[in-house]
DNA sequence: GTCTATATTTGGATAGAC
DNA sequence: GTCTATCCAAATATAGAC
């Protein structure tokens, strides 16, 4: 406990060059994709050799961990909680607001999107901190739906379902396009239009 | 040209074993992921080694080429044409039948899924002769939602994105069960509604 | 904390005998 | 057409000197 009381000069040089390892590890992937990190290109990228990584991290899967939590702190962050007026109008706008702010992060860095969002990484599993992380980030996501009167867990599946659907189309079919991104206003149509009738039950009827 | 005349026994034998070897591919990929496929096991599997596929195939990408070509062939056979009344309530149910169909065509092999509609192989890409398969599969979805009236191309788009985006969660987030699948009748009645309200113009506006 | 050197594994592909 | 033998190229990870 005594050892984290001074955070000590030697302290805070690891941590810039665990940074800059990470920041070289993210440019790597975004250029040769996610799979392609690689420890002596990694190494060469920040000036040392592939074996002095193993003094930051322990592992190959280590970076990807950390680039994991370091992806959905972004994610939050990009995601503040709504503080606007509670009327439903407000409200509703709040959410076509973060779910175009959501839509444009992933779009931002593609690679991101598929080192939180899918599974693709043969051998890669988050540690728990990590999905901590990715736990709160839809719980975001679900206190957003849950002001519009959104509380049946189906509304929030069927919202990640046409998010993500989206996104991965996009970036799939027409990477660096629009063609799906311009259908926000009409996916956000779609589903509000159907949520709200189907599971805000106005009366009381099922 | 005179070559193709006579089917001999020699080329049937041929055809026969680059059968099998697609077969003892695909079960290879389902139990390891689509990117474990190995030659060395591969040949194990059918009984020779390595070396030999290449009598077959000229590479570890023709493989995969050969896997996709079949996974959308398979996907063609599974979305036979809409040949029913052209009522629009007909129409419909037609289209709900096929998407359902073309859901659980997925789900059945999440690597087939994988390979055909994700681009996650590093070095692979699809020869044209694949790409038309590809091509004829997207235009069969488009045809279908012709015969409602829906010709804007933003209404195939929206539905091929809901239609990945379930599929997605489901395969991602909860391999094997149903909490997406459960959604399909709503997502159905969601995107139907909208796109038809939106995209069949009942009279002459907008 | 970083280096050199190296172990270890893996896996695609080719040459040439049979 | 299939084999054995090999080549070649990554790439992760460890040992031990400095």
């Amino acid at each position: 406990m005594t050892t984290s009381v001074a955070p000590t000069r030697r302290v805070l040089i690891r941590q810039r060059t665990r940074a800059e390892i990470l920041d070289a590890a993210w440019e790597q992937c975004r250029r040769g994709g996610l799979a392609s990190l690689n420890l002596r290109a990694l190494g060469a990228a920040v000036g040392m050799k592939a074996p002095s990584l193993y003094t930051h991290f322990s592992s190959k899967m280590e970076i990807y961990d950390a680039m994991f939590a370091q992806g959905y702190t972004a994610a939050l962050a990009a995601l503040p909680l709504y503080a606007g007026e509670r009327t439903k109008p407000a409200v509703e706008q709040g959410i076509r607001d973060s779910v175009t702010r959501f839509i444009a992060f992933c779009l931002a860095d593609p690679v991101r999107y598929q080192l939180l969002f899918q599974r693709t990484i043969p051998g890669f599993v988050p540690s728990e901190a990590s999905m901590r992380l990715a736990y709160e980030n839809l719980d975001r996501g679900r206190q957003l739906l849950v002001l519009l009167g959104l509380h049946a867990p189906e509304a929030l599946d069927l919202a990640t379902s046409v998010i993500t659907g989206l996104v991965d189309q996009q970036i799939s079919n027409d990477p660096g396009g629009d063609r799906w991104v311009r259908l926000i206003d009409d996916m956000l149509d779609m589903y509000l239009t159907f949520a709200i009738r189907r599971w805000c039950a106005p009366a009381r009827r099922s």
